[in-house]
DNA sequence: TTAATCAAGGATAAAGAATATCCTTATTTC
DNA sequence: GAAATAAGGATATTCTTTATCCTTGATTAA
Protein backbone atom coordinates (compact mmCIF):
# COMPACT_ATOMS: atom_id res chain seq x y z
CA UNK A 1 0.00 0.00 0.00
CA UNK A 2 2.20 3.44 -1.29
CA UNK A 3 0.47 6.64 -1.91
CA UNK A 4 0.86 7.35 -5.58
CA UNK A 5 3.73 9.77 -6.45
CA UNK A 6 0.86 12.23 -7.46
CA UNK A 7 0.81 12.98 -3.26
CA UNK A 8 4.27 14.59 -3.40
CA UNK A 9 3.99 15.67 -6.46
CA UNK A 10 1.00 18.02 -5.44
CA UNK A 11 2.29 19.00 -2.04
CA UNK A 12 5.25 20.68 -3.55
CA UNK A 13 3.13 22.34 -6.02
CA UNK A 14 1.21 24.03 -2.96
CA UNK A 15 4.00 24.75 -1.42
CA UNK A 16 4.88 26.57 -4.50
CA UNK A 17 1.89 28.21 -4.98
CA UNK A 18 1.88 29.39 -1.26
CA UNK A 19 4.53 31.93 -2.27
CA UNK A 20 2.88 33.33 -5.07
CA UNK A 21 1.99 37.10 -4.66
CA UNK A 22 -1.57 37.69 -4.36
CA UNK A 23 -3.37 37.64 -8.03
CA UNK A 24 -0.88 35.79 -9.98
CA UNK A 25 -0.82 32.48 -11.25
CA UNK A 26 1.55 29.45 -12.20
CA UNK A 27 1.30 27.22 -14.99
CA UNK A 28 1.97 23.52 -15.42
CA UNK A 29 4.56 23.48 -17.42
CA UNK A 30 6.89 25.92 -14.86
CA UNK A 31 5.81 23.38 -11.79
CA UNK A 32 6.55 20.34 -14.09
CA UNK A 33 10.17 21.99 -14.87
CA UNK A 34 10.93 23.13 -11.35
CA UNK A 35 10.18 19.77 -10.09
CA UNK A 36 11.44 17.93 -13.35
CA UNK A 37 8.16 15.97 -13.62
CA UNK A 38 6.01 14.89 -16.88
CA UNK A 39 4.16 17.76 -17.94
CA UNK A 40 0.68 16.25 -19.07
CA UNK A 41 0.91 14.07 -16.04
CA UNK A 42 1.41 16.56 -13.48
CA UNK A 43 -1.77 18.24 -14.96
CA UNK A 44 -3.56 15.31 -13.82
CA UNK A 45 -2.78 16.21 -9.79
CA UNK A 46 -3.39 19.75 -10.72
CA UNK A 47 -6.69 19.01 -11.63
CA UNK A 48 -7.48 16.99 -8.83
CA UNK A 49 -6.68 19.99 -6.59
CA UNK A 50 -8.79 22.68 -9.24
CA UNK A 51 -11.25 20.26 -8.85
CA UNK A 52 -11.33 19.73 -5.08
CA UNK A 53 -11.22 23.46 -4.69
CA UNK A 54 -7.92 24.01 -3.25
CA UNK A 55 -6.85 26.18 -6.60
CA UNK A 56 -8.55 28.64 -8.50
CA UNK A 57 -6.96 28.54 -12.75
CA UNK A 58 -6.63 31.27 -15.32
CA UNK A 59 -6.78 30.52 -18.91
CA UNK A 60 -4.40 31.71 -21.41
CA UNK A 61 -1.00 33.09 -21.86
CA UNK A 62 -0.18 34.06 -17.93
CA UNK A 63 -2.94 32.28 -16.79
CA UNK A 64 -2.02 28.54 -14.15
CA UNK A 65 -3.04 27.92 -11.01
CA UNK A 66 -2.90 29.69 -7.52
CA UNK A 67 -4.09 28.70 -4.12
CA UNK A 68 -7.89 29.25 -4.08
CA UNK A 69 -7.54 30.09 0.13
CA UNK A 70 -4.60 31.49 2.62
CA UNK A 71 -2.14 28.55 3.21
CA UNK A 72 -2.91 28.80 6.64
CA UNK A 73 -6.84 27.42 5.92
CA UNK A 74 -5.24 24.48 3.45
CA UNK A 75 -4.79 21.54 5.13
CA UNK A 76 -2.75 18.17 4.01
CA UNK A 77 -5.31 16.14 3.96
CA UNK A 78 -7.11 18.20 1.65
CA UNK A 79 -4.12 18.03 -0.51
CA UNK A 80 -3.62 14.16 -0.11
CA UNK A 81 -7.26 13.85 -0.51
CA UNK A 82 -7.77 15.72 -3.69
CA UNK A 83 -5.33 13.34 -5.33
CA UNK A 84 -5.43 9.83 -3.56
CA UNK A 85 -9.27 10.18 -3.15
CA UNK A 86 -11.09 10.08 -0.12
CA UNK A 87 -11.88 6.35 -0.01
CA UNK A 88 -10.77 4.17 3.17
CA UNK A 89 -7.73 2.27 3.16
CA UNK A 90 -9.45 -0.60 4.48
CA UNK A 91 -11.88 -2.25 2.69
CA UNK A 92 -13.93 -4.93 3.55
CA UNK A 93 -15.35 -7.48 1.10
CA UNK A 94 -17.73 -8.86 3.95
CA UNK A 95 -16.31 -12.19 4.38
CA UNK A 96 -17.97 -13.07 7.61
CA UNK A 97 -20.86 -13.44 5.60
CA UNK A 98 -19.10 -17.01 3.67
CA UNK A 99 -18.81 -18.82 6.90
CA UNK A 100 -20.68 -21.88 6.37
CA UNK A 101 -22.28 -22.06 9.91
CA UNK A 102 -24.14 -18.59 9.19
CA UNK A 103 -28.14 -19.06 9.04
CA UNK A 104 -29.48 -18.08 5.90
CA UNK A 105 -31.91 -15.32 7.05
CA UNK A 106 -28.68 -13.82 9.28
CA UNK A 107 -28.26 -10.42 8.62
CA UNK A 108 -24.95 -9.06 9.64
CA UNK A 109 -26.32 -5.79 11.16
CA UNK A 110 -23.35 -2.92 11.45
CA UNK A 111 -19.33 -3.42 9.62
CA UNK A 112 -17.85 -6.11 12.72
CA UNK A 113 -14.95 -4.84 14.89
CA UNK A 114 -11.70 -5.64 12.70
CA UNK A 115 -13.57 -3.19 9.91
CA UNK A 116 -14.27 -0.46 12.94
CA UNK A 117 -10.57 -0.95 14.16
CA UNK A 118 -9.18 -0.83 10.66
CA UNK A 119 -11.36 2.29 9.87
CA UNK A 120 -10.26 4.19 13.40
CA UNK A 121 -6.31 3.63 12.57
CA UNK A 122 -7.41 5.24 9.26
CA UNK A 123 -8.65 8.40 10.92
CA UNK A 124 -6.24 8.59 13.17
CA UNK A 125 -3.59 8.79 10.06
CA UNK A 126 -6.23 11.32 7.92
CA UNK A 127 -6.01 13.59 11.41
CA UNK A 128 -2.75 13.86 11.50
CA UNK A 129 -2.69 14.93 8.25
CA UNK A 130 -5.70 17.07 8.80
CA UNK A 131 -4.02 19.07 12.10
CA UNK A 132 -0.97 20.34 9.51
CA UNK A 133 -1.41 23.20 7.43
CA UNK A 134 0.15 24.48 4.12
CA UNK A 135 1.75 27.24 6.21
CA UNK A 136 3.06 25.11 8.10
CA UNK A 137 5.11 23.28 6.21
CA UNK A 138 5.84 26.54 4.40
CA UNK A 139 7.13 28.19 8.05
CA UNK A 140 9.59 24.79 7.96
CA UNK A 141 10.90 24.98 4.92
CA UNK A 142 11.60 28.77 5.06
CA UNK A 143 13.71 27.50 7.92
CA UNK A 144 15.25 24.51 6.55
CA UNK A 145 16.08 25.54 2.98
CA UNK A 146 19.21 27.16 2.18
CA UNK A 147 18.73 30.72 1.98
CA UNK A 148 20.38 31.78 -1.20
CA UNK A 149 18.30 28.55 -2.70
CA UNK A 150 15.06 29.90 -1.29
CA UNK A 151 15.64 33.34 -2.64
CA UNK A 152 16.96 31.84 -6.36
CA UNK A 153 13.76 29.63 -6.05
CA UNK A 154 11.60 32.10 -5.58
CA UNK A 155 13.18 34.55 -8.10
CA UNK A 156 12.88 31.31 -10.69
CA UNK A 157 9.15 30.98 -9.93
CA UNK A 158 8.46 35.01 -10.30
CA UNK A 159 9.74 35.46 -13.75
CA UNK A 160 7.52 32.75 -15.18
CA UNK A 161 4.40 33.55 -12.77
CA UNK A 162 1.92 35.37 -15.41
CA UNK B 1 -4.20 3.63 -1.98
CA UNK B 2 -5.90 0.48 -0.69
CA UNK B 3 -4.80 -2.37 1.79
CA UNK B 4 -4.53 -5.84 0.06
CA UNK B 5 -7.52 -7.88 0.97
CA UNK B 6 -5.02 -10.14 2.34
CA UNK B 7 -4.92 -7.83 5.56
CA UNK B 8 -8.91 -8.57 6.33
CA UNK B 9 -7.84 -12.14 5.50
CA UNK B 10 -5.45 -12.52 8.17
CA UNK B 11 -6.71 -10.67 10.97
CA UNK B 12 -10.08 -12.70 10.47
CA UNK B 13 -7.75 -15.98 10.29
CA UNK B 14 -5.78 -14.77 13.41
CA UNK B 15 -9.23 -14.10 15.35
CA UNK B 16 -10.06 -17.89 14.78
CA UNK B 17 -6.74 -19.34 15.50
CA UNK B 18 -7.61 -16.99 18.88
CA UNK B 19 -9.99 -19.62 19.60
CA UNK B 20 -8.20 -22.82 19.17
CA UNK B 21 -7.30 -25.21 22.37
CA UNK B 22 -4.00 -24.94 23.14
CA UNK B 23 -1.59 -27.21 21.12
CA UNK B 24 -4.10 -27.78 18.14
CA UNK B 25 -3.50 -26.62 14.77
CA UNK B 26 -6.12 -25.22 12.00
CA UNK B 27 -4.79 -25.91 8.36
CA UNK B 28 -4.88 -23.83 5.47
CA UNK B 29 -8.03 -25.64 3.52
CA UNK B 30 -10.07 -25.11 6.89
CA UNK B 31 -9.75 -21.69 6.84
CA UNK B 32 -10.49 -20.73 3.40
CA UNK B 33 -13.41 -23.17 3.55
CA UNK B 34 -14.47 -21.26 6.94
CA UNK B 35 -13.75 -17.68 4.72
CA UNK B 36 -14.66 -18.70 1.35
CA UNK B 37 -11.99 -17.49 0.36
CA UNK B 38 -9.26 -19.43 -2.42
CA UNK B 39 -6.89 -21.81 -0.63
CA UNK B 40 -3.86 -20.96 -2.49
CA UNK B 41 -3.88 -17.20 -2.54
CA UNK B 42 -5.25 -17.45 1.44
CA UNK B 43 -1.98 -20.00 2.03
CA UNK B 44 0.23 -16.80 0.92
CA UNK B 45 -0.82 -14.55 3.74
CA UNK B 46 -0.61 -17.64 6.31
CA UNK B 47 2.59 -17.94 4.99
CA UNK B 48 3.51 -14.00 5.49
CA UNK B 49 2.42 -14.63 9.02
CA UNK B 50 4.55 -18.03 9.56
CA UNK B 51 7.67 -15.87 8.02
CA UNK B 52 7.03 -13.12 10.35
CA UNK B 53 7.25 -15.56 13.16
CA UNK B 54 3.38 -14.88 14.58
CA UNK B 55 2.45 -18.54 13.88
CA UNK B 56 3.27 -21.67 14.32
CA UNK B 57 3.13 -24.26 11.54
CA UNK B 58 3.20 -28.25 11.74
CA UNK B 59 3.04 -30.48 8.86
CA UNK B 60 1.36 -33.69 7.94
CA UNK B 61 -2.28 -34.95 8.35
CA UNK B 62 -3.46 -32.64 11.38
CA UNK B 63 -1.06 -29.69 10.81
CA UNK B 64 -2.07 -26.33 9.84
CA UNK B 65 -1.01 -22.93 11.82
CA UNK B 66 -1.73 -22.18 15.54
CA UNK B 67 -0.70 -18.37 17.54
CA UNK B 68 2.76 -18.47 18.28
CA UNK B 69 1.97 -15.98 21.20
CA UNK B 70 -1.11 -15.53 23.42
CA UNK B 71 -3.71 -13.24 21.69
CA UNK B 72 -2.98 -10.62 24.70
CA UNK B 73 0.25 -10.26 22.98
CA UNK B 74 -0.40 -10.00 19.67
CA UNK B 75 -1.01 -7.19 18.00
CA UNK B 76 -3.01 -5.88 15.12
CA UNK B 77 0.13 -3.82 13.25
CA UNK B 78 2.38 -6.97 13.65
CA UNK B 79 -0.71 -9.04 11.53
CA UNK B 80 -1.27 -6.03 9.32
CA UNK B 81 2.33 -5.80 8.51
CA UNK B 82 3.30 -9.38 8.06
CA UNK B 83 0.93 -9.54 4.73
CA UNK B 84 0.79 -5.72 4.16
CA UNK B 85 5.16 -4.93 5.06
CA UNK B 86 6.42 -2.68 7.01
CA UNK B 87 7.50 0.03 3.79
CA UNK B 88 6.26 3.67 4.69
CA UNK B 89 3.03 4.27 2.74
CA UNK B 90 4.47 7.60 1.42
CA UNK B 91 7.90 7.38 -0.50
CA UNK B 92 9.77 10.27 -1.16
CA UNK B 93 10.97 10.46 -5.04
CA UNK B 94 13.41 13.17 -4.31
CA UNK B 95 11.87 15.68 -6.61
CA UNK B 96 13.37 18.24 -4.75
CA UNK B 97 16.92 17.29 -6.63
CA UNK B 98 15.40 18.63 -9.49
CA UNK B 99 15.40 21.55 -9.20
CA UNK B 100 16.89 23.99 -11.63
CA UNK B 101 18.10 26.73 -9.01
CA UNK B 102 19.84 23.99 -6.93
CA UNK B 103 23.50 24.17 -7.40
CA UNK B 104 25.32 21.02 -8.64
CA UNK B 105 27.08 20.33 -5.10
CA UNK B 106 24.48 20.60 -3.36
CA UNK B 107 23.86 18.43 -1.02
CA UNK B 108 19.88 17.65 0.80
CA UNK B 109 21.47 16.08 4.36
CA UNK B 110 18.06 14.78 5.34
CA UNK B 111 14.50 14.15 4.22
CA UNK B 112 12.54 18.15 3.73
CA UNK B 113 9.36 18.69 6.28
CA UNK B 114 7.20 17.27 3.37
CA UNK B 115 7.95 13.39 3.91
CA UNK B 116 8.85 14.09 7.38
CA UNK B 117 4.74 15.10 7.93
CA UNK B 118 3.67 12.11 5.47
CA UNK B 119 5.88 9.88 7.80
CA UNK B 120 4.45 10.89 10.97
CA UNK B 121 0.89 10.50 10.10
CA UNK B 122 1.72 7.21 8.85
CA UNK B 123 3.68 6.36 11.71
CA UNK B 124 -0.20 7.62 14.11
CA UNK B 125 -1.40 4.87 11.47
CA UNK B 126 0.61 2.69 12.69
CA UNK B 127 0.46 3.49 16.46
CA UNK B 128 -3.05 3.29 16.18
CA UNK B 129 -3.01 -0.36 15.28
CA UNK B 130 0.24 -1.25 17.56
CA UNK B 131 -2.27 -0.20 20.41
CA UNK B 132 -5.25 -2.70 19.56
CA UNK B 133 -4.60 -6.61 20.32
CA UNK B 134 -5.83 -9.36 19.01
CA UNK B 135 -7.51 -10.52 22.04
CA UNK B 136 -9.18 -7.13 22.27
CA UNK B 137 -10.93 -8.00 18.89
CA UNK B 138 -11.68 -11.27 20.30
CA UNK B 139 -13.22 -9.82 23.21
CA UNK B 140 -15.25 -7.25 21.41
CA UNK B 141 -16.42 -10.07 18.53
CA UNK B 142 -17.67 -12.54 21.40
CA UNK B 143 -20.13 -10.11 22.46
CA UNK B 144 -20.85 -8.79 19.28
CA UNK B 145 -21.79 -12.15 16.84
CA UNK B 146 -25.02 -13.61 18.07
CA UNK B 147 -24.26 -16.92 20.41
CA UNK B 148 -25.63 -19.26 18.37
CA UNK B 149 -23.38 -17.98 15.38
CA UNK B 150 -20.62 -18.05 17.80
CA UNK B 151 -21.00 -21.45 19.57
CA UNK B 152 -21.60 -23.19 15.91
CA UNK B 153 -18.77 -21.13 14.49
CA UNK B 154 -16.49 -22.74 16.92
CA UNK B 155 -17.51 -26.37 17.10
CA UNK B 156 -17.03 -26.07 13.07
CA UNK B 157 -13.55 -25.53 14.01
CA UNK B 158 -12.83 -28.10 16.60
CA UNK B 159 -14.27 -30.46 13.73
CA UNK B 160 -11.56 -29.75 12.09
CA UNK B 161 -8.43 -28.74 13.88
CA UNK B 162 -6.03 -31.69 13.76
C1' DT C 1 -7.98 40.52 -35.23
C1' DT C 2 -4.75 36.96 -34.90
C1' DA C 3 -1.62 33.85 -32.96
C1' DA C 4 0.10 31.90 -28.97
C1' DT C 5 -0.80 29.93 -24.49
C1' DC C 6 -3.35 27.77 -21.16
C1' DA C 7 -6.59 24.26 -18.28
C1' DA C 8 -9.60 20.46 -18.91
C1' DG C 9 -10.30 16.19 -20.13
C1' DG C 10 -10.80 11.98 -23.28
C1' DA C 11 -8.31 8.10 -25.38
C1' DT C 12 -4.79 5.05 -25.20
C1' DA C 13 -0.57 2.64 -23.98
C1' DA C 14 3.12 0.85 -20.93
C1' DA C 15 4.61 -0.67 -16.48
C1' DG C 16 3.81 -2.45 -12.12
C1' DA C 17 1.12 -4.45 -8.28
C1' DA C 18 -2.55 -7.36 -6.65
C1' DT C 19 -4.98 -11.45 -7.28
C1' DA C 20 -5.22 -16.16 -8.45
C1' DT C 21 -3.91 -20.88 -9.93
C1' DC C 22 -0.87 -24.73 -10.58
C1' DC C 23 2.80 -27.66 -9.45
C1' DT C 24 6.89 -29.56 -6.90
C1' DT C 25 9.28 -30.60 -2.60
C1' DA C 26 10.02 -31.99 2.01
C1' DT C 27 7.86 -33.24 6.24
C1' DT C 28 4.67 -35.39 9.36
C1' DT C 29 0.90 -38.31 10.72
C1' DC C 30 -1.75 -42.35 10.53
C1' DG D 1 3.64 -46.94 2.69
C1' DA D 2 -0.18 -43.60 1.77
C1' DA D 3 -2.39 -39.38 2.67
C1' DA D 4 -2.21 -34.71 4.19
C1' DT D 5 0.18 -30.66 5.09
C1' DA D 6 3.21 -26.05 4.72
C1' DA D 7 6.50 -23.82 1.77
C1' DG D 8 7.50 -21.83 -2.14
C1' DG D 9 8.51 -21.33 -7.30
C1' DA D 10 6.36 -20.37 -11.79
C1' DT D 11 2.94 -18.42 -14.33
C1' DA D 12 -1.32 -16.11 -15.72
C1' DT D 13 -4.95 -12.64 -15.13
C1' DT D 14 -6.79 -8.42 -13.70
C1' DC D 15 -6.50 -3.85 -11.87
C1' DT D 16 -3.98 0.38 -10.72
C1' DT D 17 -0.56 3.60 -11.53
C1' DT D 18 2.13 6.05 -14.59
C1' DA D 19 2.63 8.27 -18.83
C1' DT D 20 1.77 10.23 -23.45
C1' DC D 21 -1.00 12.23 -27.04
C1' DC D 22 -4.56 14.93 -28.83
C1' DT D 23 -8.80 17.90 -28.95
C1' DT D 24 -11.59 21.62 -27.14
C1' DG D 25 -12.69 26.02 -25.49
C1' DA D 26 -11.11 30.11 -23.00
C1' DT D 27 -7.88 33.95 -22.42
C1' DT D 28 -4.21 36.95 -23.24
C1' DA D 29 -0.78 39.62 -25.70
C1' DA D 30 0.74 41.64 -29.75
S1 LIG E 1 -13.78 -6.93 8.38
FE1 LIG E 1 -15.67 -7.23 9.50
S2 LIG E 1 -17.17 -6.33 8.24
FE2 LIG E 1 -15.35 -6.69 6.95
S3 LIG E 1 -15.54 -8.79 6.16
FE3 LIG E 1 -14.48 -8.98 7.97
S4 LIG E 1 -16.15 -9.41 9.39
FE4 LIG E 1 -17.07 -8.51 7.71
S1 LIG F 1 9.05 14.99 0.01
FE1 LIG F 1 10.81 16.13 0.73
S2 LIG F 1 12.42 14.69 0.73
FE2 LIG F 1 10.78 13.88 -0.59
S3 LIG F 1 11.15 14.70 -2.66
FE3 LIG F 1 9.86 16.10 -1.71
S4 LIG F 1 11.36 17.52 -0.90
FE4 LIG F 1 12.48 15.75 -1.24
Amino acid sequence: MILKSQVEWALHCCAILAGLPDGRYLSTKALAEFHGLPKEYLSKALQGLSQAGLVDTSLGPSGGYRLAKPPAELTFLEIVEAVEGRQRTFVCTNIRANNPCRPKDHCDSSPCAVARIMWEADEAWRAKLRGVKLSDLVGILSQEVAPELWKSSFEWVLERAG
